[in-house]
DNA sequence: GGTAAGATCAGC
DNA sequence: CTGATCTTACCA
């Protein structure tokens, strides 16, 4: 059984998670985001295993940190829809609104254990690729999953648009190491990124602090 | 209208 | 470590 084959099958068994699971604050969310399944309606699926949250009128690295822009009005709308935005003039990458109308908060999705169709994902990534390589970042999951602009705003819970995240049955990790976000230049000593334990498929490893 | 920075990545 | 590449947001 390749992969497609075990997505199609195992796929239906999964639950799309509730509209009330995205309906709290990003760092409640965002560690219980971890194991879940990130997924298209082609089979292309992945582990989450890494997350950032980002919490709005209180946190300067947030997107929505100044308020309501044309860019981030998603995330000011009710939880449980996607947040897509383009960076560094050729990334897309993607977060999951949390929370509730006006709050303007959610959670960066950082990497995928690709898990489902994972040789469409390899092709969309653009050629022969390992797999830790495939979903080990916020624009190269992005990538792997098709997720652009066009896909800013699409609603999770009712899977509007191909795109919907699923509980597989495997809980969240009990360790999870929390630490710093990556790649910000403000608020960087809140520790609000998560990752499952010793997974190969994190964006980064751990930094050693230099002493 | 001009500009600096950006929730990144791939290749040296 | 650095270049790529362009949108957004902010200032005037």
């Amino acid at each position: 059984m390749n992969n497609f084959d075990v997505a199609k099958t195992i796929e239906p068994r999964w639950r799309t998670l509730p509209r009330a699971f995205y309906r709290r604050d990003p760092r409640v969310v965002a560690p219980e985001l971890l194991n879940k399944v990130l997924l298209r309606d082609d089979g292309r699926a992945g582990r989450i295993v890494e997350v950032e949250a980002y919490c709005g009128l209180e946190d300067p690295a947030a997107h929505s940190y100044r308020g309501l822009t044309r860019r981030n009005a998603v995330m000011f709308g009710p939880g449980g829809h996607l947040y897509v935005y383009f960076t560094y003039g050729m990334h897309w990458c993607a977060n999951a609104v949390c929370g509730d109308v006006g709050n303007g908060v959610g959670v960066l999705f950082r990497a995928i254990e690709p898990i489902g169709n994972i040789e469409a994902m390899r092709v969309a990534r653009g050629g022969p690729t390992r797999d830790r390589d495939i979903g080990s970042g916020p624009a190269r999951l992005a990538q792997a999953l098709g997720i652009t602009g066009a896909l800013d705003g699409a609603d999770l819970v009712r899977n509007d648009r191909g795109v919907r995240i699923a509980d597989d049955g495997t809980p969240p990790p009990a360790d999870a190491i929390a630490g710093p976000r990556i790649g910000i230049s403000k608020a960087v000593d809140h520790p609000w990124r998560w990752h499952v334990p010793a997974h190969g498929h994190v964006s980064r490893r751990p930094s050693r602090s230099a002493g």
